[in-house]
RNA sequence: GACCCCAUCGUCUAGUCAGGUCCAGGACGGCGGAUUUUCAUUCCGCUAACACGGGUUCGAAUCCCGUUGGGGUCACCA
């Protein structure tokens, strides 16, 4: 079944940032391809001339290749079939949709949108459900007044009265009656393809054998079927794709940032006017995105930014600036849909998925990404990186965020990294941590802790007696500052070493959770570390 | 609403195609414990599923039918 040469493709549309699916589809291509010998094509559906931009053409490349997941013919790096951009093949769309024309096999119909509209509704409550579209006869009369107004015919094709039934190589026998099909715009009034011709005519001319895509398409499919019967084309096999779901249920989409945002405003109590303050957008807006009236992505990212709130990441970037890395998430992406089968084995590099992958291990039914899983994994990847990996992972991290590790040198991050290497989940958590070594706490807490391991009665006369060690030590190494703090606790507290180190750890750190205490103090630095010590006793020697 | 797809622990899944070795295995999470200067790591243990109802069969998580449930699609978007 499988040809001697696979060549299967990724096809994004330029319209916005690369989703978390869109990536899962292109992976699972490319180990398709890697597996079978195969070539990987990119291609860039750029046929919605409102909505596509070349600046998104570029971040969807970025994206894809911070996974590691590089094509071997794109329009970056050119091949044999090209161009790979569809805005610069429409000669060849319209040369074939005229030739459909020609044959009958497609006509012009000129319906306007309102018209549509109207007969949309006018199906809408009949027994098909839907409108299904059929060629109309137009009058010369009628034709002669659409012309005179300026209208713009497109052109539709004509589906056979047979139905569709194909063999789908994920979900098996698919098929669909004749009555449920219609006649489906394959040119617009603007003159460029729909993406379903697009995307047969290129799969075609690019000689693409395999089509694997997201079952959100599987319908679309009997679409893409008819015409290359209309062609008489031999169509490529299809494989459809489980999607992926949010832990709520249904596709994953940008939408759940919306949805999140909503839910903190209404659990946390925040009406429409507090928010208008705080983002500085329109009350009515808000109003209105609380009502659950728009789901406007732009207006929960600044109700997000305003509150602080961790929106669920949803595109490929958003995993990036919240410190997963792409080994993690492509691991991750590949059991969602997929698994080997053999053994308990879930840990994959990218080469190794290259080996392991088939496609009949491809399951049918929708996965839930769950962030508890890719967490735990991407914890796995960063115990398991080198220092290396990792610090250029964290250049990565910080050149898209906010954050004082941006100008930190490499030898401070390094020594981050092997403070933070083992506790941390995500590069964001590295960052949040160890924010307390870029700016000297001003307030030591939470309470509780506070009271129970500082202001005990014996916190504090300890930590000043450490202090008083500390500053008469000349060797500030780790080992060190660890062989005097525990020689401490052996004279103080009975060899409780927590007696001295927690009182230590809350007066450098401002808590009592942070990394090994003698590596944080060697890594602060002695005046630092003093400086730190002097500020914690004053805010609590003076009222205690 | 019409059409299409899907159905094993809370989640990802193995087992389903070739019915018995499955009173269903692994992982995440949760819970408990050990290690530990805090947190984490590491290690150990526990938790929890074949959606339901009919068939077929000596025997069904596995095959068939139905029901229920979930989801997707119904654009001059892709």
């Amino acid at each position: 079944m499988v040809p001697d040469q696979v060549r299967c493709r990724f096809a994004p549309s330029p319209t916005g940032r690369l989703h978390v699916g869109g990536a899962r589809t292109a992976l699972f291509n490319l180990l398709f391809a890697r597996r079978t010998g195969g070539t990987m094509i990119l291609r860039i559906e750029d046929t919605d001339q409102l909505r596509s931009s070349l600046a998104s053409e570029r971040l969807i490349f970025e994206d894809l290749r911070w996974l590691g997941i590089i094509a071997d013919e794109s329009p970056e790096h050119g091949g044999a079939y090209g161009p790979y951009r569809q805005s610069e093949r429409l000669h060849r769309y319209k040369e074939v949709a005229q030739a459909l024309i020609d044959a009958g096999q497609a006509y012009e119909a000129w319906e306007s949108n309102e018209e549509l509209d109207a007969l949309r509704k006018a199906a809408e409550g009949s027994a098909q459900g839907a409108l299904k579209y059929r060629r109309r006869a137009y009058t010369p009369e009628q034709l002669a007044e659409y012309r005179a107004e300026g209208r713009l015919p497109v052109v539709r094709l004509k589906v056979a009265g047979t139905g569709q039934r194909f063999v789908d190589l994920i979900l098996g026998e698919v098929s669909v009656a004749a009555e449920d099909l219609e006649d489906f715009v394959i040119l617009k009034g603007d003159g460029f393809p729909t993406y379903h011709f697009a995307v047969v005519v290129d799969d075609h001319d690019m000689r693409v054998t395999h089509v694997l895509r997201a079952q959100e398409h599987l319908l679309n499919t009997t679409k893409h079927l008819a015409i290359y019967q209309a062609l008489g084309w031999s169509p490529p096999e299809h494989g459809h794709m489980p999607l992926i779901f949010s832990m709520e249920g249904g596709k994953m989409s940008k939408r759940d940032k919306a949805k999140t945002a909503r839910a903190r405003c209404l659990a946390d109590g925040h009406s429409a006017a507090a928010l208008a303050q705080r983002t500085g957008l329109d009350e009515a807006l808000l109003a209105d995105f609380l009502a659950k009236k728009t789901d406007d992505v732009e207006i929960a990212l600044a109700i997000g930014a305003a509150l602080k709130l961790e929106l669920p990441e949803i595109d490929v970037v958003d995993f990036r600036a919240a410190g997963y890395l792409p080994e993690a998430l492509v691991n991750f992406l590949a059991l969602l849909g997929w698994n080997a089968g053999v053994g308990d084995r879930e840990l994959y590099t990218l080469d190794e998925l290259g080996e392991a992958f088939s496609l009949d291990r491809v399951g049918s039914t929708a996965a839930r990404f769950d962030r508890d899983k890719l967490r735990w994994m991407n914890g796995l990847y960063i115990r398991q990186a080198s220092d290396e990996r990792l610090l250029r992972g964290l250049r990565e991290y910080a050149a898209i965020n906010d954050t004082p590790l941006a100008t930190a040198s490499d030898d401070t991050l390094l020594k981050l990294i092997t403070l933070y290497k083992e506790r941390a989940t995500t590069l964001r958590e590295l960052d949040l941590s160890a924010r307390f070594f870029f700016e000297r706490p001003t307030e030591w807490g939470p309470e509780k802790p506070l009271k129970k391991q500082l202001l005990n009665g014996r916190g504090l006369p300890n930590l000043a007696a450490a202090r008083e060690a500390l500053a008469a030590q000349a060797d500030w190494s780790e080992a060190a500052l660890e062989a005097l703090v525990h020689a401490l606790a052996e004279a103080r507290c009975d060899g409780k070493l927590g007696e001295i180190a927690q009182p230590l750890r809350i007066a450098v750190s401002g808590g009592p959770v942070s990394p090994p205490l003698f590596g944080v103090l060697a890594l602060l630095g002695k005046d630092e570390s003093l400086a730190r010590i002097d500020a914690c006793a004053a805010r609590f020697g003076a009222s205690a």
